[in-house]
DNA sequence: TGTACATCAGTGAACGCGCGTTCACTGATGTAC
DNA sequence: TGTACATCAGTGAACGCGCGTTCACTGATGTAC
């Protein structure tokens, strides 16, 4: 397995040794290099506690004194993460007036989100069964997440463009399986003919908001 | 981590050694325990060749008699399941002649597939970039199960009973997409309030179709 | 202003563990004469 | 029918590795007097 070599001979910069009372900068910097070395290697096995520390320039005992044991360092991170990815969604879906227009362009940002971030997306909605659920942050900012979308939905619905016959509930459910199922396949399986990618995803996005259309095209 | 505990002191049956020329044997001893322990245990890292070993009630070493390589033993248990999966979609969707149908039975035999061997399932369809990618016999057995369904769409449309101005293709990938995205967060989410599960399967390939048809109702 | 001292960020060495894999071997099984 | 021998399934012990984590420590920084 090639992993990108990252040599610990090479530490980020020259640390130098936090001033008293500011201990914490630490924490930081390590939270970052973390989602760095995700990022970069695209691997979350290859992000050791020793591969954080040697690509923050510290030894690996020091992460010890900000996270009690790796778990809660991985989350962390996945909180951050979490945040971001809300924060796209919100983003995307408020530079419209138009509801189905804005689950369209949340959907679109969801899906970027996805490939831009891919071991992070990983992390956050393609991990082992309990993993992110035992972490009451990431869940409650997924769960805000889910929330904002329907939300949407049900602006959508009032406005008269989608069916109301369908439980809003149900209909964001349906929208995010669909764009995790792009996602997720985008990410697992990139030699599967997809084709233009930017297209699949606004053609895809369109039929299935089709599928909820009080009177579809 | 409480994984449940296979003590190697019981191994599955004391073993007797294979007659001369029948070494073969264990090769799918090998199999099936890997494939058990991958169920069993629900954790793909659990699945080592210790482990296999043990179930078998073998010593480590006797494994690469017949494995160069555990990367190889795992591909090789995914290309059973692979062809496993292809026909209990390919049999679900022969239980009725109309092809709508057909693509809703095999639509919901896919997600009865994941939940049923949700590790399989992560191997197949939710590993790392490239890793099913790199066993050809795996990849033409997925891409076998993704013609069929693209053959069931061809036939709906000649029928009348879909939309004509849709790629069949592109069709296909909306369905995949779609199941797969159910089928996964099912799986990493599981405490997600999805509501009955059958029914909400059942109601999301639905709405899906409704997309596909002709005369959405 | 000078010094003894407590604080605290960070270190260096080591722990035990389980992993994939290798290697020299054993001993039962079948075969040739 | 008996025996020497080649074959081959499987073993036992060990390899080197990287991992998460612990522990006793060091030495710079700020503070009290």
């Amino acid at each position: 397995m090639n992993a990108p070599s990252f040599h610990p001979s090479t530490p980020g910069a020259a640390r130098t040794r936090a001033r008293r009372g500011e201990g914490e900068l630490l924490r930081d910097e390590i939270l970052s290099a973390a989602e760095r070395l995700l990022i970069e290697t695209g691997d979350e096995d290859a992000v050791s506690i020793r591969a954080i520390a040697d690509a923050v320039g510290v030894t690996s005992p020091s992460i010890y004194l900000h996270f009690p044991d790796k778990e809660t360092l991985l989350f962390a991170v996945c909180e951050r993460q979490f945040a971001i990815f809300r924060d796209a969604l919100d983003t995307a879906a408020g530079t419209t007036d138009d509801p189905v227009e804005a689950l369209e362009r949340r959907a679109e940002a969801y899906v970027s989100f996805g490939l831009e971030h891919p071991e992070a997306y990983r992390i956050m909605f393609m991990a082992r069964a309990g993993l992110v659920e035992k972490h009451a942050e990431a869940v409650k900012t997924g769960a805000g997440a889910f929330a904002d979308l329907v939300e949407d939905v049900e602006r959508a619905i009032e406005a008269g463009a989608l069916r109301d016959d369908i439980d809003p509930h149900r209909a964001g459910i349906f929208l995010w399986t669909g764009v995790h199922g792009i996602t997720s396949l985008l990410i697992s399986a990139p030699h599967f003919p997809w084709g233009d990618r930017d297209e699949l995803v606004r053609e895809l996005c369109a039929l299935k908001m089709r599928a909820l259309r009080r009177d579809p095209g």
